[in-house]
DNA sequence: TGAGAGGGAA
DNA sequence: CTAGATCCCTCTCA
């Protein structure tokens, strides 16, 4: 078929020179071409009609390792573009896929070897980063000792991801299995992703298995896919969270989900330090140093057992200290697990590297298709600032400028509106100021809960939101961490952090648990507009958009007369 | 021995 | 690029 400009099937997709693509929103078929391209390229910019996707060497190896191949990505771009593939652009991606599998890192006589076609070979080995960790004989570039992770490092900082064959340490057995019930009677199944996504990394227990990362949604059920690979492998397992909430949860559903009892799983925190054949711990014990100067004391975790897999929960959140220990320890299976292979600090290439590709990607949307997540409608509501504030907020620098805006007066009165509109639901209102919150737990009587709040309080609020006690719950930044938290059907965003698109997923996750009568769930963002905090906003949505979810943009004034979304 | 406050870190 | 939350350690007080 020929492109065609004038026909009447608009076509969804541009591709520029400079690897960037735009997605036509309001396209036929833009929703799977949508899907269709997230596999393989970022999205950088979301606003309403024309979403832009980057084309990165990252994202096409992700792709690649995840089974799909040069035809099918630039066949899939010359079949929606509107104007065909630039030049440029089919040879970037063909260049960035062929050089998956050209470099491969396999062990001979109990030594690593990299094994590289002669042009590629002559051009890694003037780079100094990479020739210093190797030793050439003659055809063979043996790996010196215990390198493994810095030269997949090294290489994919300089273009070229390397398939690390070379197999792993058995790690001291561990048997056990999942059960079909748990103590209390109650069935367990693992569901199908679940299972696929532990195959995907299993891989046959072949050496291509036993590195890399899951990617699923918030709520999806991450626990389950780590407890089902560790079914597989049936080895010992060090486990890393990033709190203790966390911990607790793991040790939680290891015990009622399997035959491993107390005296297989340890916990390994500031309160207890036990080392048992299934262990759990936290980022920050590992990161933990008397001084600046003084060594990770708790590194020696990694040693104390024959671990033949380590889990890394949350794996967007691993702290660059664990990279390094991590760089080390490439001869021991590991998993990864998280809701989005973005980080913020831009280390997506070391979550590459050092534990391995992209296995196994499950789009929200699908997980929404199929009942396990409730529908959900985001809805963003844009609000003046008064003329006083705005002359303030002209008047003052960035730092100020942000407060002023987060914590716009207007909002108050907006939310009160849409609280009152939602008598009959769950009302969770996340914020980011404990002082804006406080404020609003006052005007709306509800209770708030922040860092300050002592445990057990928070799981009397928990309990009582969630038998219905509470309609309305005000939270801060806890939400983010609390896996605890109760689920509830509308959430109302009153202010946030720039960075985290985590957290604006995360904070929609708390809506999507599937509701009983099938109902949507509302996801309100409040943003002051034409202020930073409007910017800030917009650079939170973007995890959400990638995954297909788009905002009703709500012109707050206009919101008392128009009927957003109302309470049934 | 355990609870609770305070400081430092990333 | 701040404010906020968390975690770990250490110290103090019963």
């Amino acid at each position: 078929m020929k492109p065609d400009v004038n026909s009447e099937v608009r076509r969804a997709l541009i591709v520029q020179r400079d690897r960037s693509v735009l997605l036509d929103l309001h396209a036929e078929g833009a929703e799977d071409v949508r899907v269709g391209l997230g596999r393989f390229a970022e999205l950088v910019k979301s606003p309403e009609h024309l979403h832009t996707y980057k084309l990165t060497s990252l994202s096409l190896w992700n792709a690649s390792f995840g089974g799909m191949d040069e035809a099918s990505i630039s066949e899939f771009l010359e079949e929606h573009s509107v104007t065909g593939v630039p030049k440029e652009v089919r040879e970037y991606v063909r260049e960035m896929l062929a050089r998956t599998g050209r470099i491969t890192l396999v062990r001979r006589e109990g030594r690593l070897l990299l094994r590289a076609d002669p042009e590629i070979r002559e051009q890694i080995l003037e780079i100094e980063s990479v020739s210093g960790l190797l030793e050439e004989d003659g055809d063979n570039l043996w790996l010196k000792e215990g390198f493994r992770g810095l030269i997949k490092k090294a290489l994919v900082r300089v273009g070229y991801p390397v398939d690390d064959i070379a197999g792993y340490e058995e790690g001291d057995a561990l048997e056990f299995r999942c059960l079909p019930e748990d103590a209390a009677g109650k069935t367990f199944k693992v569901r199908d992703y679940q299972e696929s996504a532990a195959q995907q990394f299993h891989a046959g227990g072949t050496e291509r298995g036993g590195a890399g990362v899951v990617v699923l949604p918030c709520g999806a059920g991450k626990t389950i896919v780590g407890i089902r690979a560790m079914e597989l492998f049936q080895t010992q397992t060090l486990v890393l969270t990033t709190n203790r909430t966390a911990v607790a949860q793991w040790k939680r559903e290891l015990l009622s989900k399997t035959s491993l009892t107390s005296k297989d799983v340890g916990e390994y925190t500031g309160d207890l330090k036990e080392i048992c054949p299934v262990t759990i711990s936290t980022y920050q014990i590992l990161t933990w140093r008397r001084s600046h100067e003084d060594e990770f004391v708790h590194f020696e975790l990694f040693s104390r057992a024959n671990w033949g897999l380590v889990i890394y929960d949350e794996v967007h959140l691993l702290p660059a200290p664990v990279f390094r220990v991590t760089a080390e320890l490439q001869a021991r299976r590991r998993l990864g697990l998280t809701a989005t292979l973005v980080r913020e600090d831009g280390k997506e290439d070391e979550v590459f590297s050092l534990i391995g590709p992209c296995r196994y990607e499950l789009p929200w949307r699908d997980l929404e298709r199929r009942g396990f997540i409730a529908e959900a409608r985001c809805v963003e509501v844009r609000l003046p600032l008064a003329q006083a504030l705005e002359e303030r907020y002209r008047d003052t620098d960035n730092r100020h400028r942000i407060r002023i805006a987060a914590e716009n007066p207007v909002k108050m009165d907006v939310l009160k509106e849409l609280v009152a509109r939602h008598g009959d639901d769950r009302v969770l209102v996340i914020g980011q100021y404990t002082r804006q919150l406080h404020l609003i737990a006052r005007m709306l009587e509800a209770p708030l809960i922040t860092g300050k709040t002592p445990n057990p309080d928070r799981e009397v609020l928990y309990r009582d939101f969630r038998d219905g006690t509470i309609p309305v719950l005000v939270v801060s930044k806890v939400a983010n961490f609390a896996i605890d938290l109760p689920d509830a059907n509308v959430a109302i965003q009153v202010s946030g952090t720039f960075g985290s698109r985590q957290e604006e997923a995360q904070r929609l996750g708390r809506v999507l648990r599937p509701k009983s009568g099938g109902g949507t769930a509302i996801f309100y963002t409040l943003v002051t507009e034409s202020t930073r905090d409007q910017e800030f906003s917009s650079h939170r949505q973007l995890f959400l958009a990638e995954q297909g979810y788009s905002y009703e943009i709500v012109n707050g004034s206009k919101l008392f007369a128009a009927r957003v979304g109302g309470s049934r």
